[in-house]
DNA sequence: GCGTCGATGTTGACGGTGACAACATAAGCG
DNA sequence: CGCTTATGTTGTCACCGTCAACATCGACGC
């Protein structure tokens, strides 16, 4: 019973320990939020003894930045919308999957960006946030100075609400899909007004 | 010597523990941000056993929602901007009043909004969280569904910023003050459009 | 004045956690 | 076969949040 991906996999007693704490991790964020996450209890999930993690990640923290890393690469995955000729309707596309995503798994985006994870400490997690970024910020068409500003008031726009959206401090008559969607329809065409 | 503001404080043995406690914990907020607080050092600062803390709030997380209110009293103090006709510019103020806390404050900010703390059970909190949002959205002049959605959308994007600002998200050649206020000034005139 | 009572603070304990150290085991390799 | 090294286990420590039992001090009625 080899491992069918022995890509940088190591099993070696348990298999592959690794992986199953990241994938215990990732359904206690989205069970009970990051906070609420233990090494321990990660362990006791993946049947291996309290130290067992201490094997695969110095900290606890480590842990979380692993789980946050594969969040972006998921996000990152997102936003590979369809081709569109219109950059507005491109933008528009790119932020509908933003808060797609948020909403799907409102645990691991608080993790993501809610939670304190110092990225300067954690490089793999900083370049998969680096990557899934780049798609954002280069969405509104080839460079440019206006451009990329634009870019980054939408990202910021959307971002802003997802976070709204997730820590649920939006007013029920405000939070309704439809009118979320009127919104950002609106948001990509006032961001069109900025670029023109 | 009787307390120089008997307003609620009840001044027993250590004189105003309540407050102390929450000046302590807003201390270590600032410093190590809202997850590395612990009542027990909140109370080693305050000069008090590790339990006296439980006579004041019941628990950790009650600590935490009432420097969070207070939080959100110094938000909506800080929305106290001179009055201005226009209300592009009354939106533009609030934003960077916003920007200015979330830059000063940003530990505070993080628990305020990042950390899990649900409002529905901690009504104080809530209440303060409210009446802070209150002034946000009622800033677009009088009412109308558009005008809502535009000061919603205009929340949004600064909320967003502010985020990307306290959690270091953004690249360095984005976040100088200068572009910002650019940004701000730009946001202002699209919401302009928005609501036109 | 004095005694009772409730609010406040203290001491001690329990289970859980992250982290460290020492030890055990098994895979791979000579 | 025996060494080395990666992996996992057991044991331990300090710290944390919380509960329970006890101590103390101010207020208020008699």
């Amino acid at each position: 019973m080899s491992t069918p991906d022995p890509a940088k996999g190591q099993a070696f007693h348990h298999g592959d320990l690794r992986r199953a704490l990241i994938e215990a991790t990732t359904d206690l964020i989205e069970r009970d939020g990051p906070a609420a996450v233990s090494l321990r209890e990660a362990a006791r999930i993946a049947g291996v003894s309290h130290n067992a993690p201490y094997r695969h990640f110095p900290t606890r923290d480590a842990l979380l930045a692993a789980v946050a890393a594969h969040g972006f690469d998921e996000l990152k995955a997102a936003f590979d919308v369809p081709a569109v000729a219109a950059v507005d309707d491109r933008l528009l596309a790119l932020g509908e999957a933003y808060l797609h995503f948020a909403q799907t798994k409102p645990g691991l985006f608080k993790l993501m960006f809610g939670s304190g994870l110092d990225r300067k400490g954690h490089p793999d997690l900083d370049r998969a946030a680096q990557a899934a970024y780049a798609v954002l910020l280069n969405a509104s068409g080839p460079q440019g100075q206006a451009s990329r500003e634009g870019a980054l008031g939408a990202w910021a726009l959307v971002h802003g609400l997802a976070h709204l959206i997730v820590d649920d401090q939006l007013a029920p008559d405000l939070r309704e899909d439809a009118r979320k969607a009127v919104l950002l329809e609106k948001i990509s065409k006032a961001y069109g007004h900025l670029r023109g």
